[in-house]
DNA sequence: ATTAGTGCAAATCATTTGCAATTAG
DNA sequence: CTAATTGCAAATGATTTGCACTAAT
């Protein structure tokens, strides 16, 4: 139960990039709005292919690793490090984890709270700044 | 206090090599020496440069790629991903995790024991096979 | 007009691959 | 001789960059 209601609480991908500082253009738009509504995690090519589909804006490969590395540098989104040799986006920013379905390859997040308790487990000769968790395993279809 | 005495307790990395059903090859056998003694992680151009200099015999950056590959596919050295676009090594196989020092760049093992309470902190709609925790921070000096 | 942003094509970087030459059994 | 391994160079895939073109102030 996420909230898209027609009373929409999401602010809109523009008012978002407003928010952050970065300049709302039609292209970047766009990429945002897909990024938020998709738990994917994609990667740049996949976001190409996919915002290419229902476009309403002309996009090239360029201006689409432009704006993923805009709105990451914006804080807006986040990469995700999985496999070798490519990154993946995520717009979910609050701090969090992942799990990979081995069986389906699906990326899931996992919300921190679940996993805090980490932060304080290795002794006092290290300053934990933060962390990142990868889990590897099957998620329940149910 | 590892072992590194004169009365040599690590197998070398020949007879590692045969125990894991992998021809001990010239190149394969001086990669995988300079993978277990160092800490550092590096990649595969990072092996080949630091390789090629102490070098009993000549080694090509195709060699050293597939030589990475071979012993991973055999058990022999890991994959570790921390920043986007190069693959490390890491010839320290036991269940572990990385912190890297967000200062210097070094990464360093961390035992699965410190973080080993991590496995059970999901509900039970995931069945988690493994995990990878990468933590930032700042490892004292001392 | 000036500046930021886009798109194309070329460049770069890490990695892989095809294939001929080399080595080991 | 046969099979596996190496090395070179070309190919590939992801990402970046140079630069001319366009859009917005």
């Amino acid at each position: 139960m996420t909230a898209h209601n027609h009373t929409e609480q999401i602010p809109s991908a523009e008012q978002l990039l407003l928010s952050r500082g970065v300049k709302p253009t039609p292209q970047r738009v766009v990429i945002a709005e897909y990024l938020l509504q998709t738990e994917s995690h994609p990667t740049a090519d996949e976001v190409l292919s996919a915002v290419a589909q229902a476009l309403p804006v002309a996009l090239s490969r360029a201006t689409v690793y432009n704006t993923l590395n805009t709105l990451k540098e914006a804080g807006v989104i986040k990469e995700v490090l999985t496999e070798p040799g490519r990154v993946r986006y995520d717009a979910n920013i609050t701090h969090h984890h992942h799990f990979v379905d081995v069986k389906t390859g699906k990326i899931v997040d996992i919300p921190s709270d679940k996993v805090e308790a980490i932060g304080k487990l290795l002794g006092d000769q290290y300053k934990v700044h933060g962390f990142q968790v990868l889990f590897y395993g099957e998620v329940e279809s149910g």
